[in-house]
DNA sequence: CTGACTTTGTGAACGTGTGCACATGTGCCT
DNA sequence: AGGCACATGTGCACACGTTCACAAAGTCAG
């Protein structure tokens, strides 16, 4: 009896870097590469073979022993198990000086996750238009969530407006936020969050840094790969 | 003999919050908040409590029973664990959307780390000023960082030159990188690296959304503290 | 068809991080 | 001065993540 396979759970880990993996396939396939091993691609990722193999084998067992992985069906299989075979319009609110880059860089747009709107509480910000979209008033966000099925929004205001805007956004039925501003956002069971925050980021460095006193080197980890090796 | 007490290594997710912290005591300090216990701390940064204590341990036993933690204490021993109690300089490279928005915002300044300089390789990015900083021909580099006493670089230039970039901040000096250009940078050992990616954090978001199916909440981790409850 | 070679997939050992539970220390109130 | 309430600091068990190491499974040349 053909009952749904059961979804296996993967790993929080193994997730953060299956993006980066569909990067670098990506890439690759555009080389016209066919095929590549769990080597070659743990050495484009920065990351150890037996953690490729590992990661790859939760979406299944796609590789061929003694030949490695095909790089178009590893593409497709990653964007399955990312939810990525399809758009997800995203909407940003606050249009300053962050907003503002975030909705003018193209690379969201290409990646799946076109800017469905940009909202602001700022009158004078209104009816600009930033990279395609005209920048519209926080109060029409539950129309441009609603007509436009968005369900990830970002919050690109200040630290003191970005549980407002978190509130607002769950509201009109966002249910992932990624958050830049330095505050944690309190949201209801249901929504996720994500948040990125540069000075966290900067203020990591420096604790490395100052311990670099005569030492050798550090990887550091956590959020992503960093590494050592090579020039 | 008071032998200068060896340096404790700090986990590296513990070094991840303690920012984190930071940044919440600040806010009390400024709240005029004397004391916190860890139960208070934890539940503004979004963690578990005996978290907080384990963390906040590693520093060494600041904390008094039955009362808590004294904040500026508190604020001037995580400042100083984490190498802040002098600026950390930065220079950006890439004076693009990203990095006109980074150079502009006056958070890095205030946190400790004001852009020693701002260098582009594109002769019309040139002489421009952003944030009270002129842009500078990537030629300069060496300069600004030697006459700057810079140690911590951030990449913002287009992925295809994002290594040529480093290389370059590696070249002239810098021990630490931030980088946002979606690739994995190889450095020389005794440089860290850090990434930022959104477009990689939207994957992420996308990934549990996708699983969102009927099924109730998720608290995403890694990075940061991601959380559900309450709104 | 055989055998040498390549590379996957995974069991198992190890290391790191989390969270409970509680003994221990501190301050306050009577 | 003594007792009580409170909050820290940490031992311990468990969960999660990483890496090694190797059998199984496949390729390819001759
Ligand atoms: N700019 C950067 O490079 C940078 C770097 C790190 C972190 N951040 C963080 O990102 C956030 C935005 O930074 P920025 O430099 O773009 O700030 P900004 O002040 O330039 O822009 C904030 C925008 O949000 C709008 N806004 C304010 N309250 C709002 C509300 N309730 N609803 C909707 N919009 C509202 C404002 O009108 C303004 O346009 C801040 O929290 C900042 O700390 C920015
Ligand atoms: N803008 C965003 O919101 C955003 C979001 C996510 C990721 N990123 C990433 O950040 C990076 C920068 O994005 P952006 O939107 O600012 O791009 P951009 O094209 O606007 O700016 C890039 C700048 O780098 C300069 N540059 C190119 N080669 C250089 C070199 N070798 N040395 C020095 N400077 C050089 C260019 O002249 C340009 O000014 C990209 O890698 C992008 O993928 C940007």
């Amino acid at each position: 009896m053909p009952v749904e396979r059961v979804r296996r759970r993967i790993p929080e880990a193994t997730v953060a870097r299956l993006p980066v993996y569909l990067r670098i396939l990506v890439e690759q396939a555009n080389l016209e590469v066919e095929n590549i091993s769990s080597e070659g691609l743990a050495e484009l990722a920065g990351v150890n073979a037996a953690k490729v193999r590992k990661d790859l084998s939760y979406l299944g067992s796609y590789g061929t022993r003694g030949v490695g992985y095909e790089v178009a069906f590893l593409v497709y299989q990653i964007r399955r198990e990312l939810g990525l075979t399809h758009d997800w319009p995203v909407v940003i609110v606050g249009a300053g000086n962050l907003g503002q880059a975030l909705a003018g860089y193209g690379g969201f747009g290409e990646r799946g996750f076109p800017v469905a709107g940009v909202v602001d509480i700022d009158p004078a910000k209104l009816d600009s238009v930033i990279g395609g979209v005209r920048v519209r008033h926080i109060d029409d966000l539950g129309q441009i969530v609603q007509s436009r099925q968005v369900s990830i929004g970002v919050v690109a205001t200040p630290p003191a407006a970005a549980q407002d805007a978190a509130d607002r956004l769950v509201r009109a039925g966002v249910t992932s936020i990624l958050n830049f501003a330095p505050v944690v956002l309190g949201v209801p069971h249901g929504v996720s969050v994500r948040k990125v925050d540069l000075a966290v980021e900067l203020q990591i460095l420096s604790y490395y840094e100052q311990r670099r006193v005569g030492v050798g080197f550090h990887a550091i980890g956590s959020n992503d790969s960093g590494r050592g090796a090579s020039a």
